[in-house]
DNA sequence: CGCGCTCTTGACTAGGGTCAAGTGCAGTGG
DNA sequence: CCACTGCACTTGACCCTAGTCAAGAGCGCG
Protein backbone atom coordinates (compact mmCIF):
# COMPACT_ATOMS: atom_id res chain seq x y z
CA UNK A 1 0.00 0.00 0.00
CA UNK A 2 1.29 3.29 -0.97
CA UNK A 3 2.42 5.40 2.32
CA UNK A 4 -0.12 8.38 2.72
CA UNK A 5 2.32 11.07 3.17
CA UNK A 6 3.33 10.17 -0.63
CA UNK A 7 -0.19 11.43 -1.82
CA UNK A 8 -0.61 14.67 -0.12
CA UNK A 9 -1.63 17.14 -2.35
CA UNK A 10 0.62 19.95 -0.43
CA UNK A 11 -1.02 22.86 -1.73
CA UNK A 12 -0.73 24.29 1.85
CA UNK A 13 1.33 27.33 2.06
CA UNK A 14 -1.26 29.76 2.71
CA UNK A 15 -2.60 28.56 6.54
CA UNK A 16 -5.32 26.61 6.24
CA UNK A 17 -6.83 27.99 10.19
CA UNK A 18 -6.42 31.43 8.68
CA UNK A 19 -8.14 30.89 5.55
CA UNK A 20 -10.91 29.03 7.59
CA UNK A 21 -11.24 31.85 9.81
CA UNK A 22 -11.46 34.00 7.15
CA UNK A 23 -14.62 32.45 5.57
CA UNK A 24 -16.43 33.57 8.51
CA UNK A 25 -15.42 37.51 7.64
CA UNK A 26 -12.75 39.22 5.63
CA UNK A 27 -9.30 39.86 8.43
CA UNK A 28 -7.38 42.89 8.35
CA UNK A 29 -3.62 42.72 8.16
CA UNK A 30 -3.35 43.35 11.53
CA UNK A 31 -5.45 40.44 12.34
CA UNK A 32 -3.87 37.92 10.42
CA UNK A 33 -0.53 38.91 11.85
CA UNK A 34 -2.20 38.27 15.27
CA UNK A 35 -3.36 34.93 14.07
CA UNK A 36 0.49 34.49 12.38
CA UNK A 37 1.81 34.91 16.05
CA UNK A 38 -0.50 32.58 17.68
CA UNK A 39 0.04 30.22 14.86
CA UNK A 40 4.10 29.74 15.83
CA UNK A 41 5.95 28.36 17.41
CA UNK A 42 5.06 24.92 15.71
CA UNK A 43 5.76 21.37 17.12
CA UNK A 44 5.51 17.91 15.31
CA UNK A 45 4.26 14.87 16.52
CA UNK A 46 4.85 11.65 14.63
CA UNK A 47 1.99 9.08 13.22
CA UNK A 48 -0.14 7.41 16.60
CA UNK A 49 1.43 9.36 18.96
CA UNK A 50 -0.94 10.52 21.91
CA UNK A 51 -1.22 14.33 21.90
CA UNK A 52 -3.42 14.68 25.60
CA UNK A 53 -4.98 12.12 27.33
CA UNK A 54 -8.31 12.20 29.11
CA UNK A 55 -7.86 13.34 32.81
CA UNK A 56 -5.01 15.24 32.33
CA UNK A 57 -4.64 18.70 33.36
CA UNK A 58 -2.18 20.51 31.83
CA UNK A 59 -4.67 21.92 29.71
CA UNK A 60 -3.37 20.96 25.76
CA UNK A 61 -5.11 22.35 22.89
CA UNK A 62 -3.73 23.61 19.55
CA UNK A 63 -4.39 24.40 16.33
CA UNK A 64 -4.00 21.75 13.97
CA UNK A 65 -1.32 22.81 10.77
CA UNK A 66 -0.94 20.22 9.04
CA UNK A 67 -1.54 16.53 9.01
CA UNK A 68 -4.59 14.38 10.78
CA UNK A 69 -5.53 13.70 14.17
CA UNK A 70 -8.40 12.24 16.17
CA UNK A 71 -9.96 12.84 19.32
CA UNK A 72 -11.74 9.56 21.20
CA UNK A 73 -12.42 8.97 24.82
CA UNK A 74 -12.48 5.02 26.08
CA UNK A 75 -14.98 2.65 28.01
CA UNK A 76 -13.70 0.79 31.20
CA UNK A 77 -14.45 -2.17 28.61
CA UNK A 78 -11.63 -0.99 26.52
CA UNK A 79 -14.42 0.31 23.78
CA UNK A 80 -13.68 3.38 22.42
CA UNK A 81 -15.61 6.00 20.50
CA UNK A 82 -13.90 8.85 17.98
CA UNK A 83 -15.51 12.54 19.12
CA UNK A 84 -14.30 14.04 15.83
CA UNK A 85 -11.77 13.83 13.27
CA UNK A 86 -9.47 16.71 12.67
CA UNK A 87 -7.76 17.90 9.61
CA UNK A 88 -5.47 20.83 9.16
CA UNK A 89 -6.84 23.87 10.33
CA UNK A 90 -9.05 22.30 13.07
CA UNK A 91 -8.45 23.19 16.57
CA UNK A 92 -7.46 20.28 19.31
CA UNK A 93 -8.72 19.73 22.92
CA UNK A 94 -10.28 23.42 22.71
CA UNK A 95 -12.71 22.49 24.72
CA UNK A 96 -10.65 21.31 27.52
CA UNK A 97 -8.67 24.82 27.67
CA UNK A 98 -10.90 26.01 30.94
CA UNK A 99 -12.09 22.35 32.03
CA UNK A 100 -10.68 21.31 35.36
CA UNK A 101 -8.91 18.20 33.17
CA UNK A 102 -9.54 16.88 29.41
CA UNK A 103 -12.52 14.91 28.78
CA UNK A 104 -11.15 13.61 25.55
CA UNK A 105 -7.62 11.84 24.66
CA UNK A 106 -6.37 13.12 21.60
CA UNK A 107 -3.94 11.11 19.07
CA UNK A 108 -2.29 11.89 15.90
CA UNK A 109 -3.19 9.97 12.69
CA UNK A 110 -0.17 11.12 10.72
CA UNK A 111 2.51 12.98 11.89
CA UNK A 112 1.34 16.38 12.15
CA UNK A 113 2.12 20.11 12.95
CA UNK A 114 0.55 22.01 15.56
CA UNK A 115 0.85 25.22 17.04
CA UNK A 116 0.01 25.82 21.50
CA UNK A 117 -2.99 27.65 22.92
CA UNK A 118 -1.83 29.41 25.62
CA UNK A 119 -5.26 30.63 27.46
CA UNK A 120 -3.59 34.36 28.70
CA UNK A 121 -3.13 34.90 24.87
CA UNK A 122 -6.45 33.52 23.56
CA UNK A 123 -8.05 35.98 26.71
CA UNK A 124 -5.40 38.82 25.20
CA UNK A 125 -6.74 38.47 21.88
CA UNK A 126 -10.61 38.46 23.21
CA UNK A 127 -10.17 42.14 24.43
CA UNK A 128 -7.64 43.63 21.76
CA UNK A 129 -9.23 42.23 18.87
CA UNK A 130 -12.53 41.46 19.26
CA UNK A 131 -13.72 40.73 15.31
CA UNK A 132 -10.69 38.07 15.35
CA UNK A 133 -12.63 36.53 18.89
CA UNK A 134 -15.64 36.55 17.27
CA UNK A 135 -14.55 34.44 13.97
CA UNK A 136 -12.57 31.96 16.83
CA UNK A 137 -16.13 31.46 18.31
CA UNK A 138 -18.11 30.73 14.89
CA UNK A 139 -14.95 27.99 14.68
CA UNK A 140 -15.54 26.62 18.02
CA UNK A 141 -19.24 26.37 17.35
CA UNK A 142 -18.87 25.10 13.96
CA UNK A 143 -16.70 22.53 15.46
CA UNK A 144 -19.61 21.78 17.80
CA UNK A 145 -21.97 21.76 15.40
CA UNK A 146 -20.35 19.03 13.30
CA UNK A 147 -19.98 16.87 17.04
CA UNK A 148 -23.46 17.34 17.14
CA UNK A 149 -24.48 16.49 13.98
CA UNK A 150 -22.14 13.41 14.59
CA UNK A 151 -24.49 12.72 17.27
CA UNK A 152 -27.19 12.61 15.47
CA UNK A 153 -26.07 10.01 13.23
CA UNK A 154 -25.15 7.86 15.71
CA UNK A 155 -28.81 7.82 17.49
CA UNK A 156 -30.94 7.53 14.26
CA UNK A 157 -28.72 6.69 11.02
CA UNK A 158 -28.28 3.24 10.04
CA UNK A 159 -24.59 2.06 9.55
CA UNK A 160 -24.97 2.33 5.85
CA UNK A 161 -26.38 6.14 6.05
CA UNK A 162 -23.78 6.81 8.83
CA UNK A 163 -20.88 5.93 6.45
CA UNK A 164 -22.15 7.99 3.74
CA UNK A 165 -22.80 11.27 5.95
CA UNK A 166 -19.34 10.73 7.08
CA UNK A 167 -17.54 10.60 3.85
CA UNK A 168 -19.72 13.41 2.36
CA UNK A 169 -18.73 15.52 5.44
CA UNK A 170 -15.24 14.91 5.68
CA UNK A 171 -15.30 15.46 1.69
CA UNK A 172 -16.81 19.21 2.20
CA UNK A 173 -14.32 19.87 4.94
CA UNK A 174 -11.81 18.44 2.78
CA UNK A 175 -12.93 20.72 0.12
CA UNK A 176 -12.92 23.92 1.74
CA UNK A 177 -9.24 23.72 3.11
CA UNK A 178 -8.35 22.82 -0.58
CA UNK A 179 -7.37 19.07 0.02
CA UNK A 180 -9.63 17.61 -1.57
CA UNK A 181 -12.34 18.24 -5.06
CA UNK A 182 -15.77 16.86 -5.62
CA UNK A 183 -14.88 13.76 -6.52
CA UNK A 184 -13.24 12.75 -3.35
CA UNK A 185 -10.12 13.24 -1.42
CA UNK A 186 -7.03 11.49 0.49
CA UNK A 187 -7.98 9.87 3.32
CA UNK A 188 -5.47 8.33 5.97
CA UNK A 189 -7.99 6.24 8.33
CA UNK A 190 -7.84 2.65 8.95
CA UNK A 191 -10.96 0.78 9.32
CA UNK A 192 -11.01 0.18 12.70
CA UNK A 193 -10.24 4.01 13.57
CA UNK A 194 -13.43 4.82 11.61
CA UNK A 195 -15.74 1.88 12.73
CA UNK A 196 -14.91 3.62 16.28
CA UNK A 197 -15.84 6.62 15.04
CA UNK A 198 -19.14 5.49 13.05
CA UNK A 199 -20.37 3.31 16.57
CA UNK A 200 -20.02 -0.24 14.87
CA UNK A 201 -18.10 -2.62 14.51
CA UNK A 202 -14.84 -3.16 12.01
CA UNK A 203 -16.35 -6.36 10.64
CA UNK A 204 -19.81 -4.81 10.11
CA UNK A 205 -17.83 -1.31 8.52
CA UNK A 206 -16.28 -3.62 6.24
CA UNK A 207 -19.46 -4.84 4.67
CA UNK A 208 -20.85 -1.68 4.36
CA UNK A 209 -17.57 -0.31 2.76
CA UNK A 210 -18.38 -3.23 0.61
CA UNK A 211 -22.18 -2.52 -0.58
CA UNK A 212 -20.91 1.05 -1.09
CA UNK A 213 -18.64 -0.17 -3.85
CA UNK A 214 -20.61 -2.48 -5.51
CA UNK A 215 -23.61 -0.07 -5.57
CA UNK A 216 -21.59 2.40 -7.27
CA UNK A 217 -21.61 5.29 -4.60
CA UNK A 218 -18.38 5.13 -3.13
CA UNK A 219 -14.55 3.54 -2.95
CA UNK A 220 -12.53 3.93 -0.07
CA UNK A 221 -9.26 1.86 -0.67
CA UNK A 222 -5.66 3.07 -0.26
CA UNK A 223 -6.52 5.44 1.75
CA UNK A 224 -8.80 7.39 -0.88
CA UNK A 225 -12.23 7.94 -0.94
CA UNK A 226 -13.74 8.76 -4.53
CA UNK A 227 -17.25 9.53 -4.76
CA UNK A 228 -19.23 7.47 -8.08
CA UNK A 229 -22.74 9.21 -7.32
CA UNK A 230 -23.27 11.97 -4.44
CA UNK A 231 -26.35 12.97 -5.40
CA UNK A 232 -27.36 8.72 -4.41
CA UNK A 233 -25.66 9.61 -1.37
CA UNK A 234 -26.59 12.41 0.23
CA UNK A 235 -29.79 11.38 -0.06
CA UNK A 236 -29.02 7.93 1.30
CA UNK A 237 -27.26 9.72 4.12
CA UNK A 238 -29.86 12.64 4.67
CA UNK A 239 -27.03 14.95 4.49
CA UNK A 240 -26.77 18.79 4.42
CA UNK A 241 -24.17 20.65 4.78
CA UNK A 242 -25.87 24.02 6.24
CA UNK A 243 -24.55 22.83 9.80
CA UNK A 244 -21.37 23.47 8.16
CA UNK A 245 -22.08 26.83 8.04
CA UNK A 246 -19.79 27.74 4.85
CA UNK A 247 -20.77 30.98 3.62
CA UNK A 248 -20.12 30.54 0.15
CA UNK A 249 -20.28 26.98 0.08
CA UNK A 250 -20.90 25.33 -3.36
CA UNK A 251 -23.82 23.12 -4.08
CA UNK A 252 -21.97 19.85 -4.99
CA UNK B 1 -50.85 11.57 37.14
CA UNK B 2 -50.15 14.51 39.33
CA UNK B 3 -49.30 17.35 36.98
CA UNK B 4 -45.49 18.11 37.00
CA UNK B 5 -45.87 21.89 38.16
CA UNK B 6 -47.33 20.48 42.01
CA UNK B 7 -44.23 18.58 42.32
CA UNK B 8 -41.31 20.99 42.06
CA UNK B 9 -39.09 21.99 45.12
CA UNK B 10 -40.13 25.54 44.34
CA UNK B 11 -36.38 26.55 45.83
CA UNK B 12 -35.12 28.77 43.26
CA UNK B 13 -35.39 32.09 44.57
CA UNK B 14 -31.28 32.53 44.09
CA UNK B 15 -30.35 32.35 40.29
CA UNK B 16 -29.19 28.85 39.15
CA UNK B 17 -27.60 30.58 36.47
CA UNK B 18 -25.47 32.64 38.62
CA UNK B 19 -24.42 29.74 40.91
CA UNK B 20 -23.49 27.25 38.18
CA UNK B 21 -21.62 30.17 36.59
CA UNK B 22 -20.40 30.69 40.52
CA UNK B 23 -19.12 27.01 41.07
CA UNK B 24 -16.24 27.57 38.45
CA UNK B 25 -15.01 30.23 40.26
CA UNK B 26 -15.99 32.75 43.10
CA UNK B 27 -17.73 35.72 41.80
CA UNK B 28 -17.56 39.46 43.11
CA UNK B 29 -20.64 41.79 43.49
CA UNK B 30 -19.80 43.83 40.08
CA UNK B 31 -19.80 40.74 38.13
CA UNK B 32 -22.90 39.07 39.88
CA UNK B 33 -24.33 42.80 39.02
CA UNK B 34 -23.50 42.24 35.20
CA UNK B 35 -24.52 38.45 35.73
CA UNK B 36 -27.95 39.71 36.75
CA UNK B 37 -28.56 42.43 34.02
CA UNK B 38 -27.94 39.99 31.82
CA UNK B 39 -30.37 37.89 33.30
CA UNK B 40 -33.11 40.15 32.54
CA UNK B 41 -35.96 40.72 31.35
CA UNK B 42 -37.66 37.61 31.10
CA UNK B 43 -39.59 35.69 29.26
CA UNK B 44 -42.15 32.88 29.32
CA UNK B 45 -42.58 30.35 27.01
CA UNK B 46 -45.69 27.49 27.79
CA UNK B 47 -45.43 24.15 27.46
CA UNK B 48 -44.97 22.82 24.30
CA UNK B 49 -43.95 26.18 22.85
CA UNK B 50 -41.28 25.81 19.88
CA UNK B 51 -38.75 28.76 21.14
CA UNK B 52 -36.57 28.16 17.53
CA UNK B 53 -35.99 26.74 14.76
CA UNK B 54 -33.27 24.98 12.52
CA UNK B 55 -32.45 27.08 9.54
CA UNK B 56 -34.09 30.17 11.21
CA UNK B 57 -31.12 32.79 11.39
CA UNK B 58 -32.95 35.01 14.08
CA UNK B 59 -29.86 33.86 16.31
CA UNK B 60 -32.10 33.34 19.15
CA UNK B 61 -30.15 32.45 22.28
CA UNK B 62 -30.95 32.42 26.03
CA UNK B 63 -30.45 31.24 30.03
CA UNK B 64 -32.69 29.00 30.90
CA UNK B 65 -33.95 30.34 34.04
CA UNK B 66 -36.84 28.14 34.87
CA UNK B 67 -38.53 24.83 33.25
CA UNK B 68 -37.05 22.23 31.57
CA UNK B 69 -36.64 22.43 27.60
CA UNK B 70 -35.10 20.25 25.44
CA UNK B 71 -33.02 20.92 21.62
CA UNK B 72 -33.12 18.48 18.62
CA UNK B 73 -32.62 17.94 15.22
CA UNK B 74 -35.09 16.23 12.46
CA UNK B 75 -34.25 14.30 10.04
CA UNK B 76 -36.25 13.68 6.71
CA UNK B 77 -38.02 10.54 7.17
CA UNK B 78 -39.66 12.31 10.26
CA UNK B 79 -36.98 11.29 13.18
CA UNK B 80 -36.26 13.45 15.50
CA UNK B 81 -32.82 12.85 17.81
CA UNK B 82 -32.69 15.07 21.30
CA UNK B 83 -29.60 16.44 21.62
CA UNK B 84 -29.26 17.51 25.15
CA UNK B 85 -32.50 18.30 27.67
CA UNK B 86 -31.80 21.93 29.38
CA UNK B 87 -33.03 22.49 33.41
CA UNK B 88 -32.62 25.53 35.22
CA UNK B 89 -28.99 27.50 34.74
CA UNK B 90 -28.28 26.12 31.66
CA UNK B 91 -27.82 28.15 27.73
CA UNK B 92 -30.11 27.40 25.11
CA UNK B 93 -29.43 27.82 21.43
CA UNK B 94 -25.85 29.32 22.62
CA UNK B 95 -24.19 27.72 19.73
CA UNK B 96 -26.03 28.77 16.76
CA UNK B 97 -25.48 32.75 18.11
CA UNK B 98 -22.53 32.85 15.54
CA UNK B 99 -23.55 30.51 13.13
CA UNK B 100 -25.91 32.01 10.34
CA UNK B 101 -28.65 29.76 10.77
CA UNK B 102 -29.85 27.99 13.96
CA UNK B 103 -28.62 24.40 13.72
CA UNK B 104 -30.95 22.89 15.66
CA UNK B 105 -34.55 23.14 17.25
CA UNK B 106 -35.76 24.20 21.03
CA UNK B 107 -38.91 23.55 22.49
CA UNK B 108 -40.15 24.01 26.15
CA UNK B 109 -40.94 21.17 28.30
CA UNK B 110 -42.35 22.90 30.47
CA UNK B 111 -43.43 26.26 30.65
CA UNK B 112 -40.35 28.08 31.20
CA UNK B 113 -38.66 31.31 32.18
CA UNK B 114 -35.64 32.47 29.54
CA UNK B 115 -33.92 35.52 29.30
CA UNK B 116 -32.14 36.32 25.74
CA UNK B 117 -28.90 36.37 25.30
CA UNK B 118 -27.35 39.39 23.09
CA UNK B 119 -24.16 39.10 21.03
CA UNK B 120 -23.04 42.73 21.40
CA UNK B 121 -23.91 42.38 24.89
CA UNK B 122 -21.92 39.36 25.30
CA UNK B 123 -19.09 40.48 23.56
CA UNK B 124 -19.05 43.83 25.61
CA UNK B 125 -18.43 41.12 28.53
CA UNK B 126 -15.50 39.70 27.22
CA UNK B 127 -13.81 42.82 27.17
CA UNK B 128 -14.66 44.56 30.57
CA UNK B 129 -15.32 41.53 32.92
CA UNK B 130 -12.78 38.80 31.35
CA UNK B 131 -13.28 36.71 34.56
CA UNK B 132 -16.77 36.15 33.48
CA UNK B 133 -16.09 35.12 30.39
CA UNK B 134 -14.15 32.73 31.01
CA UNK B 135 -16.79 31.04 33.42
CA UNK B 136 -19.14 31.77 30.79
CA UNK B 137 -16.53 29.87 28.33
CA UNK B 138 -16.17 27.45 31.00
CA UNK B 139 -19.97 26.67 30.95
CA UNK B 140 -19.93 26.35 27.61
CA UNK B 141 -17.44 23.58 27.26
CA UNK B 142 -18.92 21.86 30.16
CA UNK B 143 -22.39 21.85 28.03
CA UNK B 144 -20.17 20.64 24.70
CA UNK B 145 -18.27 18.00 27.01
CA UNK B 146 -22.02 16.95 27.91
CA UNK B 147 -22.83 16.36 24.26
CA UNK B 148 -19.60 14.32 23.55
CA UNK B 149 -20.44 12.35 26.78
CA UNK B 150 -23.81 11.53 25.00
CA UNK B 151 -22.11 10.56 21.57
CA UNK B 152 -20.37 8.18 23.51
CA UNK B 153 -23.13 6.90 24.92
CA UNK B 154 -25.21 6.20 21.53
CA UNK B 155 -22.18 5.20 19.36
CA UNK B 156 -20.36 2.32 22.46
CA UNK B 157 -23.91 1.84 24.76
CA UNK B 158 -26.59 -0.72 25.25
CA UNK B 159 -29.66 0.79 25.88
CA UNK B 160 -29.78 -0.38 29.05
CA UNK B 161 -26.39 1.49 29.97
CA UNK B 162 -27.79 4.38 28.09
CA UNK B 163 -30.74 5.20 30.06
CA UNK B 164 -28.83 4.06 33.30
CA UNK B 165 -26.41 6.79 32.43
CA UNK B 166 -28.57 9.35 31.19
CA UNK B 167 -30.80 9.50 34.40
CA UNK B 168 -27.53 9.20 36.30
CA UNK B 169 -26.23 12.39 34.77
CA UNK B 170 -29.11 14.25 34.78
CA UNK B 171 -29.37 13.33 38.54
CA UNK B 172 -26.00 14.81 38.86
CA UNK B 173 -26.69 18.41 37.23
CA UNK B 174 -30.36 18.38 39.50
CA UNK B 175 -28.09 17.76 42.45
CA UNK B 176 -25.96 20.89 41.50
CA UNK B 177 -29.06 23.21 41.16
CA UNK B 178 -30.47 21.87 44.16
CA UNK B 179 -33.38 20.07 42.54
CA UNK B 180 -32.43 16.95 43.16
CA UNK B 181 -31.21 14.87 45.85
CA UNK B 182 -29.03 11.60 45.75
CA UNK B 183 -32.32 9.63 46.29
CA UNK B 184 -33.81 10.75 42.78
CA UNK B 185 -35.62 14.11 41.74
CA UNK B 186 -38.70 15.31 39.48
CA UNK B 187 -38.22 14.64 35.69
CA UNK B 188 -41.02 15.86 33.39
CA UNK B 189 -40.36 14.09 30.19
CA UNK B 190 -42.40 11.34 28.45
CA UNK B 191 -41.04 8.04 26.76
CA UNK B 192 -41.21 8.80 23.79
CA UNK B 193 -38.74 12.47 24.44
CA UNK B 194 -36.48 9.91 26.43
CA UNK B 195 -36.17 7.38 23.69
CA UNK B 196 -35.46 10.12 20.91
CA UNK B 197 -32.32 11.34 23.77
CA UNK B 198 -31.57 7.90 23.84
CA UNK B 199 -31.36 6.98 20.25
CA UNK B 200 -34.12 4.26 21.11
CA UNK B 201 -37.53 3.52 20.24
CA UNK B 202 -40.23 4.10 22.59
CA UNK B 203 -41.08 0.82 23.10
CA UNK B 204 -37.98 -0.91 23.58
CA UNK B 205 -37.28 2.22 26.20
CA UNK B 206 -40.22 0.76 27.74
CA UNK B 207 -38.57 -2.19 28.23
CA UNK B 208 -35.38 -1.02 29.37
CA UNK B 209 -37.10 1.09 32.39
CA UNK B 210 -39.13 -2.42 33.17
CA UNK B 211 -35.88 -4.22 33.07
CA UNK B 212 -34.54 -1.54 35.23
CA UNK B 213 -37.18 -1.62 37.88
CA UNK B 214 -37.59 -5.50 38.15
CA UNK B 215 -33.59 -5.44 38.41
CA UNK B 216 -34.13 -3.46 41.65
CA UNK B 217 -31.59 -0.63 40.02
CA UNK B 218 -34.13 2.74 39.75
CA UNK B 219 -37.73 3.58 39.25
CA UNK B 220 -38.83 5.92 36.37
CA UNK B 221 -42.53 6.83 36.82
CA UNK B 222 -45.35 9.74 37.34
CA UNK B 223 -42.56 12.28 36.18
CA UNK B 224 -40.06 10.58 38.93
CA UNK B 225 -36.66 9.35 39.13
CA UNK B 226 -36.02 7.16 42.30
CA UNK B 227 -32.56 5.69 42.35
CA UNK B 228 -32.42 2.10 43.83
CA UNK B 229 -29.60 1.36 43.66
CA UNK B 230 -27.10 4.27 42.09
CA UNK B 231 -23.87 2.14 42.75
CA UNK B 232 -24.73 -0.83 40.79
CA UNK B 233 -26.26 1.49 38.14
CA UNK B 234 -22.91 3.59 37.74
CA UNK B 235 -21.20 0.34 36.86
CA UNK B 236 -23.47 -1.02 34.58
CA UNK B 237 -23.36 2.63 32.74
CA UNK B 238 -19.65 3.31 33.27
CA UNK B 239 -20.99 6.71 34.69
CA UNK B 240 -17.86 8.69 35.58
CA UNK B 241 -19.07 12.42 36.50
CA UNK B 242 -15.69 13.91 36.04
CA UNK B 243 -16.59 15.07 32.65
CA UNK B 244 -19.50 17.45 34.29
CA UNK B 245 -16.32 19.20 36.09
CA UNK B 246 -18.19 19.81 39.41
CA UNK B 247 -15.68 21.10 41.36
CA UNK B 248 -16.98 20.15 44.83
CA UNK B 249 -18.83 17.31 43.23
CA UNK B 250 -19.64 15.55 45.72
CA UNK B 251 -18.63 11.68 45.65
CA UNK B 252 -21.94 9.78 45.89
C1' DC C 1 10.97 -16.70 7.02
C1' DG C 2 7.75 -15.73 10.27
C1' DC C 3 5.37 -12.25 12.97
C1' DG C 4 1.83 -8.86 13.27
C1' DC C 5 -1.36 -5.77 11.42
C1' DT C 6 -5.16 -4.56 8.41
C1' DC C 7 -8.51 -6.16 5.68
C1' DT C 8 -12.03 -9.77 4.02
C1' DT C 9 -15.58 -13.16 4.22
C1' DG C 10 -18.84 -16.67 6.10
C1' DA C 11 -21.93 -18.62 9.74
C1' DC C 12 -24.41 -17.88 13.64
C1' DT C 13 -26.53 -14.99 17.41
C1' DA C 14 -28.78 -11.36 19.83
C1' DG C 15 -30.22 -6.67 20.69
C1' DG C 16 -33.36 -3.75 19.31
C1' DG C 17 -36.90 -2.39 15.56
C1' DT C 18 -41.60 -3.15 13.66
C1' DC C 19 -46.29 -4.36 13.83
C1' DA C 20 -50.31 -4.98 16.34
C1' DA C 21 -53.41 -4.93 20.17
C1' DG C 22 -54.74 -3.22 24.37
C1' DT C 23 -54.85 -0.41 29.03
C1' DG C 24 -55.45 3.72 31.77
C1' DC C 25 -56.49 8.18 32.33
C1' DA C 26 -57.54 13.31 31.30
C1' DG C 27 -60.37 16.24 28.90
C1' DT C 28 -64.70 17.29 26.30
C1' DG C 29 -69.27 17.39 25.24
C1' DG C 30 -73.89 15.42 25.67
C1' DC D 1 -73.16 11.01 34.96
C1' DC D 2 -71.50 8.81 31.01
C1' DA D 3 -69.86 8.12 26.18
C1' DC D 4 -66.06 9.42 23.19
C1' DT D 5 -61.61 10.88 21.86
C1' DG D 6 -56.76 11.26 22.27
C1' DC D 7 -52.46 10.53 24.26
C1' DA D 8 -48.97 8.09 26.99
C1' DC D 9 -47.82 3.90 28.30
C1' DT D 10 -47.56 -1.44 28.12
C1' DT D 11 -46.94 -5.95 26.30
C1' DG D 12 -46.38 -9.82 22.96
C1' DA D 13 -44.82 -11.88 18.48
C1' DC D 14 -41.86 -11.61 14.86
C1' DC D 15 -37.97 -9.94 12.03
C1' DC D 16 -33.71 -7.67 10.66
C1' DT D 17 -29.53 -5.09 11.49
C1' DA D 18 -25.36 -5.41 13.35
C1' DG D 19 -22.36 -8.02 16.82
C1' DT D 20 -19.60 -12.25 17.69
C1' DC D 21 -16.76 -15.98 16.50
C1' DA D 22 -13.71 -18.08 13.39
C1' DA D 23 -10.68 -18.55 9.54
C1' DG D 24 -7.92 -16.85 6.06
C1' DA D 25 -5.56 -13.46 2.65
C1' DG D 26 -2.29 -9.76 1.67
C1' DC D 27 1.52 -7.13 2.96
C1' DG D 28 5.26 -4.57 5.51
C1' DC D 29 9.04 -5.42 8.55
C1' DG D 30 12.61 -7.36 11.60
Amino acid sequence: MIPYELKWTMKSGSDAFSRKLGTYLPLDADELGILQRLANPRTIFSAGREIAQEGQNDHAAYILHDGWACSYKRLHDGGRQVINIQIPGDFLGLRSLLLRSSDQNLVALTPVEVSQVYPERLLEMFSTAPRLAMAWLWAASRDEAMIVEHLVSLGRRDALARTAHFFLELGARMKLIERGTADGYACPLSQSMLADALGITAIHLNRVLRQLRESGLLVFRDSTVTFLDRKRLAEIADFDLSYLDHGTAAKD
